[in-house]
RNA sequence: GGGGAUGUGGCGGAACUGGCAGACGCGAAGGUCUCAAAAACCUUUGGGAUAACCUCUCGUGUGGGUUCGAUUCCCACCAUCCCCACCA
């Protein structure tokens, strides 16, 4: 062990060493418990900076800690190498997305394994790789065999002028990203997962997360799959044979219906008005309202409608209904269609009221008042009693809501009916850089899945990515034509890729058997590993991904591919590293090296704004290269100030100084390691020396050291809050230095001296290892010990040992703190008392009161009431 | 409009089920060492009152409430942020 610390030298020693003795690699074995530990796939951005590195760091320190735990550790890594950004890249780059993808692996793997993540890299996977993708076009196959898939026209977000598709972040505010040209909507046919099937599964099976997923991610999924009960009834259209389905979720309001209204895109706008004088009009009027929909906010979108000319019957009354199509109508959810209510929905009441349709009064409140919209509080319907609704006249909502779903049922019009906000999975994309869809277009035979021998379906290279019209595959000939797997006739291939998010439902399945040739995965290996018994990745997942993956598991084990509902026990969504920002009304962001000291513009001279803290993204400027870290403290600096900043779960600001910081900390456990080193190496491990009676300062030392393994393994164990693990390890550190000072007051080092400290410094080498991998290992084999730290056992405490001797007690008078006084653990609560009242400052405080109560709180607290 | 989160010193943050607010770190000030500086080590560091100590007092976004006792629980409000959003 070397006096001075350098980071760097001894980073290269451990990266290299773990690499050649494959310590963090692992096999099943079923003697062991595991742990999966899993931090979500990377997206081959290009770069990593320190915001991404805080999602790893998190779970390399959990990885470590269960690792000395003992567990069977299983700690992977992988790309997810698919995607428009890549495309995007590449035309600006003049390359292309499978080299600019492999170069940004390249580089982002080069920065973990410089961070020294213990990843297991020989299980590493990237989506774009044909030995994975093949599994997204088998499964593919096997789904659209069970008609899990299904194709149907579906709009797409479509610029005219550059005759390509658009994400919808592509086509935000109604316009095209690149050339500004006010973006279409095209319809094409598309490939559909009929997630809406498992919606009720979904649902339920949140249950089952409860406790181990954040509860603000199972409220977001929940709201997202969006659960509504009510009804569904079918009204006639006078003097025609079509009927208008309506969804409510109060069917109890329907003698206040004032009209049926339509959203624009509804198939039947065109049948009502066939024939009827205004048909041009209506038909330019719904055609006017789609466009005006595409890219409004709500807020800035007026209702508007308009009457088609048709009536409908309302068949609980007879009472014919006028049919109006209205922008505020969802064509995509319940049936596309609505009956109104004024005096019952507040959107119903502002387009009456807009449009002068006549109202009809059906609640009352208890004391029979009239109620309307503007008072109702949202969801609550307790109070209202119908009215004026027939043979239900008088009855509540919710009763009334029951019988007459049964009567509508009875007579046909309508039943009881689920509605989900959540819509079938859309998983086509007409892009160049994704997994093939493997389908076949046969004239003859139709639709084709590709033969398993032949998958997989590989992605054509150098592709001309700047095509006009259709997706860039469309032109490549060798791709497009083959030959029917059916009848060997001439056909096309689909020239759609798949959505990223089919990528990363099941990566964390493949890291089980990432070389498996002849299946996804081995089900047995699969069923030792998962479920993931802790998930890391950033809030914005809590929906899609999230989402996506446990319905995507649910199909895994309808094929009987594993043998669970749910994949991840445990999810922890960190918070965002955040960085000051700075703005230039002329140069708009600038990196902090373009501000001079007096925040002005190296540039332009202008003044700068120092803008919020924001999110670390390269656009903002104020993204932080690890690499620029490590090279001047070191990854364990860089690793510990991440960490230390906050805890995991929120946000947290990046400092310089707080690096520096963690650095110098780093720096003070090496010199003190340093002293101790040598006396420690020369005396061998004895216990003995200790049981005889020791002195305080020794006494002190190893308590704090039980209570701070106590303090830390709890912490790991439940709440995860790293940033306070660390400060118990400071706390620790300070604990040893008062122990060295006490020491050389004393004048002689003894032998109990040496082995406390080599307690204590081996302790907090061992509980730095999660946080700082390289220095601890370093410092542990300098303390003789010959296998990696990572084999190592993670310390016991002592609870007899932790014990305190003497408790600090509060003492309050009518709960202000008067005085302390010192107890020993085995004080009565009446000792306590009497110590207390018995204290000058309290009797000074209560001189001349009378005493009405003592409330003890045994080794904390004693509270005097008085009057 | 709906749902959620957050608000504590100059700063990042502690305080686990109501029980000594401010752990730990950053920054700052002073000291030791040094010819000097850096580093290191040792003190001090929420505001106010007091000559320093003792001590007193105020203090966890604001205003109420529950309680012997509230950063923690309840109600209302303010501010900031995130997600969803005309979901019938």
């Amino acid at each position: 062990m070397k006096e001075k610390y350098f980071p760097q030298e001894i980073e290269q020693k451990w990266q290299r060493r773990w690499a050649e003795e494959k310590t963090f690699e692992v096999m099943e074995d079923p003697s062991r418990e595991k742990f999966y530990c899993l931090e979500m796939l990377a997206y081959t951005s290009g770069r990593a900076h320190v915001g991404h590195m805080s999602n790893y760091l998190i779970g390399d320190a959990l990885a470590w800690y269960k690792r000395q735990r003992g567990y069977n550790v299983i700690h992977p890594f992988g790309w997810d190498a698919f995607g428009q950004p890549a495309e995007t890249a590449a035309i600006k780059e003049g390359t292309d997305p499978e080299k600019f993808t492999r170069g940004a692996i390249e580089y982002m793997k080069w920065q973990l394994q410089k961070m020294g993540i213990s990843y297991d890299w020989s299980r590493e996977i990237a989506t774009c790789d044909p030995e994975y993708y093949k599994w997204n076009q088998w499964f593919f196959t096997r789904m659209f065999e069970r008609g899990m898939l299904y194709r149907k026209l579906a709009p797409v977000n479509w610029c005219p002028k550059e005759d390509i598709s658009l994400s919808n972040e592509q086509a935000s505010g109604g316009q095209c990203w690149r050339c500004g040209t006010a973006v279409i909507q095209k319809q094409l046919m598309q490939w559909f997962a009929r997630i809406t099937d498992y919606a009720e599964e979904l649902l339920n099976d949140l249950d089952k997360l409860e406790g181990g997923w954040p509860e603000r991610v199972i409220t977001q999924q929940r709201n997202w799959i969006g659960r509504s009960r009510g009804a569904q009834v079918e009204f006639r259209v006078a003097e025609m044979a079509e009927t208008i389905t309506v969804f409510t979720t109060r069917i109890d309001t329907i003698y206040g219906a004032n009209a049926i209204i339509l959203a624009p895109e509804h198939p039947l706008v065109q049948k009502t008005v066939e024939g009827k004088p205004n048909r041009d009009e209506v038909l330019a009027f719904a055609d006017e309202l789609i466009r005006e929909k595409r890219g409004a906010s709500v807020e800035e979108l007026e209702k508007k409608g308009t009457f088609t000319g048709a009536y409908a019957i309302n068949p609980f009354n007879q009472e014919q209904l006028p049919i109006w199509i209205a922008n505020f109508v969802l064509i995509e959810y319940g049936t596309g269609a609505i009956m109104a209510v004024p005096s019952g929905d507040e959107r119903d009441f502002e387009f009456s009221r807009k449009y002068d349709l006549p109202f009809r009064q059906i609640k009352l409140t208890e004391d029979g008042r009239e109620i309307w919209p503007e008072e109702m509080e949202a969801g609550d319907e307790s109070w209202t009693v119908t009215v004026n609704t027939g043979q239900w006249s008088g009855l509540r909502s919710e009763e009334a809501n029951r019988l007459m779903t049964e009567f509508a049922e009875a007579n046909g019009f309508g039943r009881g009916a689920i509605t989900y906000k959540l819509r079938d999975w859309g998983i086509s994309r007409q892009r160049y850089w994704g997994t093939p869809v493997p389908m076949i277009h046969c004239p003859k035979d139709g639709l084709v899945p590709v033969p398993d021998e032949q998958l997989p379906v590989v992605l054509p290279k150098n592709v001309n990515l700047k095509v006009e019209g259709g997706s860039p595959l469309d032109h490549v000939p060798e791709f497009v034509n083959v030959e029917c797997p059916k009848c060997k006739g001439p056909a096309r291939r689909d020239t759609d890729t798949m959505d990223t998010f089919v990528d990363s439902n099941w990566y964390y399945f493949r890291y089980c058997d990432p070389r498996n040739d002849s299946a996804p995965f081995d089900t047995e290996k699969v069923a030792y590993w998962l479920p993931v018994d802790q998930y890391i990745g950033g809030i914005e997942h809590a929906v899609l991904h999230l989402i996506y993956t446990r319905y995507w598991c649910k199909v895994m084990r309808d094929l009987g591919l594993v043998r669970f509902d749910e994949p991840i026990s445990r999810l922890l969504t960190q918070g965002m590293i955040v960085k000051e920002t700075y703005w230039c009304p002329e140069h708009e962001w600038l990196f902090p090296e373009q501000v001079t000291d007096d925040r002005h513009c190296t540039v332009c001279g202008r003044p700068v704004e120092i803008g919020r803290t924001e999110k670390m993204s390269k656009s903002k400027k104020n993204a932080v290269d690890p690499i620029e870290m490590i090279k001047i403290y070191g990854a364990d600096a860089l690793r510990l100030f991440v960490l230390f900043a906050g805890p995991p779960e929120k946000d947290k600001e990046w400092s310089d100084t707080g690096v520096e910081g963690a650095s110098r900390y780093l720096q003070r456990v090496w010199r003190v390691a340093y002293r101790w080193q040598g006396r420690v190496k020369d005396a061998a491990p004895d216990d003995s020396v200790l049981r005889g009676e020791l002195k305080d300062y020794q006494r002190t030392l190893r308590r704090r050291v039980h209570q701070i393994i106590r303090a830390i393994t709890d912490n790991f164990e439940e709440r995860l809050h790293l940033n306070t693990c660390i400060s118990s390890l400071m706390e620790l550190t300070n604990e040893i230095y008062a122990f060295e000072q006490a020491v050389e007051k004393n004048g002689e080092v003894t032998a109990a001296d040496v082995a406390l400290a080599r307690e204590a410094i081996e302790a907090l080498i061992h509980m730095l290892a999660p946080f700082s991998s390289h220095i601890a290992e370093e410092m542990w084999e300098s303390y003789g010990h010959a296998e990696s730290l990572a084999r190592a056992r993670w310390p016991e405490f002592n609870a007899e040992l932790a014990r305190e001797e003497e408790f600090e007690v509060a003492v309050q008078v009518n709960g202000k703190l008067r005085s302390r006084l010192f107890a020993r653990p085995e004080s009565t609560d009446d000792d306590l008392k009497r110590a207390a009242l018995g204290d000058e400052k309290v009797q000074a405080a209560t001189a001349g009161k009378d005493v009405v109560r003592v409330i003890v709180i045994p080794r904390k607290l004693v509270n005097i009431v008085v009057k």
